[in-house]
DNA sequence: CTGCGTCGTAAATCATAGTC
DNA sequence: GGACTATGATTTACGACGCA
């Protein structure tokens, strides 16, 4: 009556939790102007044009790719608070 | 005005410890679920409630419990094995 | 096949609570 | 009552997968 479940780790719990590649750019956190000024341009638009999204990667010093994600992460920013804001409405 | 604004906004990071009760019962299903620690939707909304926390709490304190856990598993392996007791104790009734 | 969308997460960092 | 540590929350950066 001992069905396990399908584990193979001997003793190492972690080997197969999900991990980050090493090749992972290492966070690096923005500057209060870089953040000021992307959040500017969020509440421009919460979607980026290719060429808005150029312009804005140029002035703040930063990759297309860290502007796509950085609006990326703040939609899912946005929705999460509104989440919250109706749940606690509804209670 | 604008003081009371910014405490208002700036609540989120005002927080509070977990009662002893809610941290019994997360670190029971992390110790339990070791070498798979990814409590499903239903799962983190049935710890949430019965923790009285959001699940958004309890997607925080996963995420911060496996990280902290993997980085040090030494500092954890008595916590580890309390649990593993307690868990094999249930699991007897 | 591309390319950007969401979703869930890792890992680092932040901010403060709690402890000695 | 600081310094130090623990802990909950937030911020970057991806992987997986969806859709047009």
């Amino acid at each position: 009556h001992k069905d396990e479940k399908p584990e193979l780790d001997p003793n190492n719990p972690v080997a197969n939790w999900i991990h980050a590649r090493s090749t992972r750019k290492k966070r690096c956190p923005y500057t209060k102007y870089q953040t000021l000024e992307l959040e500017k341009e969020f509440l421009f638009n919460m979607y980026l044009t290719r060429d808005r999204r150029y312009e804005v990667a140029r002035v703040l010093n930063l990759t297309e790719r860290q502007v796509k994600i950085w609006f990326q992460n703040r939609r899912m920013k946005m929705k999460k608070m509104n989440k919250e804001k109706t749940d606690s409405k509804d209670q | 005005v604008m003081i009371l604004r910014s405490r208002f906004l700036d609540a989120r990071r005002k927080r509070r410890n977990f009662s002893k009760q809610a941290t019994e019962i997360l670190n029971e299903y992390f110790y339990s679920h070791l070498s798979n620690p990814y409590p499903s939707e239903e799962a983190k909304e049935e710890l949430a409630k019965k923790c009285s926390i959001t699940v958004s709490q309890v997607s925080n304190w996963f995420g911060n419990k496996r990280i902290r856990y993997k980085k040090n598993i030494g500092k954890f392996q008595e916590e580890a094995n309390l649990y593993a007791a307690k868990t094999a104790v249930n699991a007897a009734h």
